[in-house]
DNA sequence: CGTCTCCTTGAATTAGATCAATATGTGTGG
DNA sequence: CCACACATATTGATCTAATTCAAGGAGACG
């Protein structure tokens, strides 16, 4: 019988180190039966900035943003989560960003009680709970980078690229999330999103398939827009 | 005799949970003789992006900063790293950004090697390693949120009243660094930042005593330009 | 087939960048 | 102390990339 990693983790005997839910691993099914398993709805609230962090998810399908929000309604997201992907995670008792469902999808949660135990009980698992809270500041960084620096175009080709590298085939992307939020995951309005694709696809760099479905014909020239 | 921090991290076996190098506590002395102290005239580089993250360190005296530099020359700032403050931290085997001299410094080098024995050998301490990254995550995602989203008075406004919590007297803020760098921190000109300052200064929100030392008369309509 | 939402495109506007002087320091040597 | 040089900051005059405002399309779905 297949023990819950959640349970697992908040007996903190076992090292379950191979298996820590943050890692996509091959392992899938067997922690997708291990957690109170939970269904969103396109747009679809899964926590507000300021609930109590009772716990923290992974998604097992479907596309999740985490994002805050302005006093003059204007959104900035974080990040959006795919597949495989841990969010939620805090140190404090709150939340400190939003999350909400792109796509209809499945989320996986696990009890934070259980986090912190593990933390207390088992090295191994501590450090990666660090690993795993710097690799998110690495990733922070670099969005930061992109947000102080880059012209549309280059927010855009990063963009692409990063995508391209999340996803399953390599030449093309597929865009689970609406031009809205492309612009508030880069800081730019829709209009630009939308007119900086289309100069693209002019150009040769990519053609868009559909809206939502990306080929990129040039990757080298994305990424030299760049660094 | 007063025992290194540093020193006591690797042995692994106090519990220093009191005295964490990032916490700024009224035991500066202390902490001052314990670790390798270093001194950094202004714009020397104290390492570079890449390089092996050997140590981590503590702002004794003076300002730092890290940062990003871009193909184009340009340059992202992070942060700026006052008395206090730890900075230089990483998860990975390499330093992910450059740490330079604002002003003359002064700061204490502390051997990685140490942290990592310490994780391993005290829970408490990995709690505190752990909440360290969150912090700096959530310190992160507050840049991007004004990199994002905001206008030049924005990034400002946010910018003094930063600055102001941080410093010594609430009313006046030194301003350490140079126009360039206030720029490269909040992914704006050397001109937009002056303009802005002066604008503010006509508004009379703003006094500028001198280039570096700012008066703020009015805090609550900078805060009010952001949430 | 119509309605709704999302996306694209066009024209006008503007915030901030860029280019170009001028000014204000700040330190150095006479 | 002054005079000079050099770095830093301010201010002014354009310029431009992106936003805003305003129509149109293109799909999705009942």
């Amino acid at each position: 019988m297949s023990v819950s990693l959640a349970v697992a983790a908040s007996q903190g005997h076992k090292h379950a180190g191979m298996a820590m839910p943050w890692m996509h691993s091959d392992q899938g099914a067997e922690i997708a039966l291990s957690g109170p398993v939970l269904h969103f709805a396109p747009d679809r609230r899964i926590y507000a900035e300021g609930d109590e962090a009772r716990s923290y998810y992974k998604v097992v399908s479907g596309v999740v943003r985490t994002c805050q929000f302005l006093s003059d309604g204007r959104r900035q997201i974080d990040a959006f989560h795919l597949p495989g992907d841990v969010f939620g995670f805090e140190a404090g008792a709150d939340h400190r960003l939003s999350a909400e469902a792109v796509t209809d999808c499945t989320i996986i949660a696990y009890r934070r009680r259980g986090m912190e135990s593990v933390i207390a009980g088992d090295d191994r698992i501590a450090r990666q709970f660090f690993s795993y809270a710097m690799a998110c500041l690495e990733q922070t960084r670099e969005h930061c980078l992109l947000l102080g620096r880059g012209s549309a175009a280059q927010k855009i080709g990063a963009f692409l690229v990063e995508m391209a590298d999340r996803g399953e085939s390599a030449g093309i992307v597929e865009l689970p999330m609406s031009r809205q939020d492309i612009a508030d995951y880069l800081g730019l309005t829709i209009e630009t999103v939308s007119r900086t694709l289309s100069q693209m696809e002019r150009d040769g760099t990519i053609t868009l398939q559909t809206t939502r479905k990306v080929v990129l014909k040039n990757r080298q020239l994305l990424e030299d827009l760049n660094a």
